[in-house]
DNA sequence: ATAGAAGTTGAAGTGAACTTGAGGTCAAGA
DNA sequence: TCTTGACCTCAAGTTCACTTCAACTTCTAT
């Protein structure tokens, strides 16, 4: 069984393209080795790297922060699990606040739903809370008092 | 108090820049009235609308699809609380998959933390369902039955 | 009446994350 | 050995969602 990776096989494996995986180590994503004609032999490190890389992006961390992140691991020795962890548990915050962004306009449009929403000025589902509260004191969107049926 | 907003106004209102309302309105995203000067004025119909699309937004659809979503709403007229609960609810699959995606990331993560994942090639964190699924016929990253201690 | 803040347009620029293309090289099986 | 599919590099192109710019014009408060 073989021990290193062509750059087809491991894009195939990951479900990513190959272009892919020559930019990400154009990024400092990932590293390889070459054979003596120049071909890159991916370690199947490799794999759990990219696989880490995808992951980290649906949670919407940039590349640039992945990159920097991945940066502390050690550049020749594969990580060990406990240095995986470390980096996991770097994104949990933003992992759950994203969930909990997602839930609240989830739950948001259930109870809109369900109440009808008469009055949709103080509907919150209108009114996001992340946004609501970067755009300074007071609701901005909850602020007008004014009926407005029909919108 | 006034029934049209101002470009400003709307933007403050709903914390997006300016330039955006103007940028939605070409993508035929929102519509605005043209004062005498031809400066634009907002219906307050406009803030549901953006708080909509950034919603979607947030829950990954593309200006796009919003834009063609969107389109089905009276030109005119206000829409109503029904048409509004129609377009969220077309939404409402998306958005579960997209948290459930979260989770199950967040949930591997916090099992294969707990685990200890001496081989990481069979830990699920590295190996999300959809990409997994997508890439064909039987689990790509798990196909390989090999020993991987150390990466 | 006037100053200055806010608004207008169309075109070009930005950044993120890749993809595509051209022109050529490498590697593995028959 | 030969063929052919996979791989190489580097530069340029693409899509998305906006932002910025320049050169005005309009609105509003005093």
């Amino acid at each position: 069984m073989q021990t290193h990776l062509s750059i087809g096989q491991a894009a195939d494996r990951l479900g990513v393209a190959a272009s892919a995986l020559r930019f990400y180590e154009q990024r400092g994503l990932i590293t390889s080795r070459r054979t003596s004609g120049g071909q890159r032999r991916y370690a199947r490190d490799v794999l759990r790297r990219v696989s880490f890389i995808r992951a980290a992006q649906e949670v919407g961390v940039s590349l640039d922060e992945i990159a920097e992140r991945l940066a502390v691991l050690p550049p020749e020795r594969a990580p060990t699990t406990d240095e995986w962890e470390r980096l996991a548990a770097d994104w949990r915050p933003r992992l759950d606040e994203r969930i909990a962004t997602l839930e609240g306009i989830r739950d948001r449009l259930a109870s809109c739903i369900g109440c009808g929403c008469q009055t949709l000025d103080s509907c919150a589902v209108f009114n996001p809370d992340d946004r609501a509260a970067a755009a300074g004191p007071g609701a901005r969107f909850l602020a007008s008092p004014t009926s407005t049926e029909g919108y």
